[in-house]
DNA sequence: TTCAAAAGTGACTGAGCGGTCACCTCCTGC
DNA sequence: GCAGGAGGTGACCGCTCAGTCACTTTTGAA
């Protein structure tokens, strides 16, 4: 059942998805949705939410960035958030429909503050783990000391937004600047790069400018 | 007229919005709405996102990004991104339900092809001009020699992750870990340091940029 | 002053959809 | 084989809202 409402959901998007629709394709009468959750569309599209997604961005985190994976050194920082980073590519790109729901749920919030503080909750420990771990690699001298926070957001932003470009290049017919889609690793090393190497060039005295 | 148009999509997004509520405040009758915009909704909304969204990008772009600014030395590139960076976050910050319409926007497009293909070329311009001032900085030698496009779009996923991030703590009422609202200089900073100078620290075998 | 076109109006309509409920069906335990 | 209830069902209801159109008001040219 939860099959089909993230399959529709998806799709259509919160408002556009009908309770119908989704109760034909789980096979399923309308009424005995409301058995399961007799909170309605609301019910269902929130427990689909966590259940799919909030859970999914944990398996990811728990499994690049746990408390115990070492960060002391800048290449063991670098290579443990290049993992998170590709960890969290990987899975959103074998679930494209969650990368929807994920992707959308943050500018639906915004319209019902109630809603925003729920999604802000579901997030925290999320959003926190990273966090810690940034936390600890500026701790151990690995990062620099730039609030964690914000950082962890950056993050995330990141992806989220690369993830967007791409996907919007495979909804788009003509031949617009759109990004070509990258396999997840080329794509997790690009952001790596410029996250923790920086835009700039490595600055020797004398600049080499190779036109 | 699109300024009640623009306040109500603004609260309510573009489903929650009813014409009659637009209209009303407006002060014009339904009907009058469709002298103007005979494609109902949708072109109100379009014409609405052109007008003031994707014209405001353009301003920004210009002030900051023009073709003719030198970005020949680190010290100039990281100065034009960093006031391209800041430009956004205030034009965004004065402009809440711009800010709303531009990130509503995106998610929405998923849900249907031909509207992404039009977002699609609507931002192309903007982000086309943001890959070409990449570009000139990666071929006078002060930026990596990393792909302009990708880089673009990072650049501006970034300014959209934090604003997200910080419009998401104006709306949550209990003491979640959001982002307190920084002023748009020091989030400008902060986003240009992460992704110029990097979040290792400096290498000690590589020359280190000043703190 | 006249009048025709342009601009404006809001009650009405029809479709779509979330949610309900009286009924059915099938399993279980006796 | 039967009673009872848990689980399943989909026609139906009521409401919301985009879009319409017959009518009123304003405008400005003659």
């Amino acid at each position: 059942m939860l099959d089909a409402a993230l399959a529709v959901f998806g799709e259509k998007g919160f408002e556009g998805a009908t309770l119908d629709e989704i109760a034909d394709r789980a096979e399923f009468g309308k009424g005995t949705l409301y058995n399961y959750f007799p909170g309605g569309k609301e019910e269902l599209y929130h427990a689909l939410f966590e259940e799919r997604v909030v859970e999914g961005l944990h398996r990811v985190v728990e499994a690049t960035l746990p408390a115990d994976r070492p960060l002391g050194t800048r290449e063991e920082a670098r290579e443990a958030f290049c993992d998170f980073i590709h960890g969290l590519l990987t899975h959103f790109e074998s679930n494209r429909s969650v990368l929807r729901l994920f992707m959308t749920e943050g500018p639906r919030a915004f319209h019902d503050p109630d809603r925003m503080a729920e999604v802000l909750q579901l997030f925290a420990s999320f959003t926190a783990s990273v966090a810690g771990a940034v936390e600890r690699g500026v701790a151990s001298g690995a990062l620099r000391a730039l609030p964690a926070l914000p950082v962890a957001h950056l993050l995330i932003g990141n992806v989220r937004g690369l993830l967007m470009a791409h996907a919007a290049h495979d909804c788009a017919p003509a031949g617009l600047p759109t990004l070509p889609p990258l396999d997840s690793a080329t794509t997790a090393e690009f952001i790596t790069t410029v996250l923790f190497d920086g835009l700039l060039t490595p600055a020797v005295d004398a600049p080499s400018p190779d036109a």
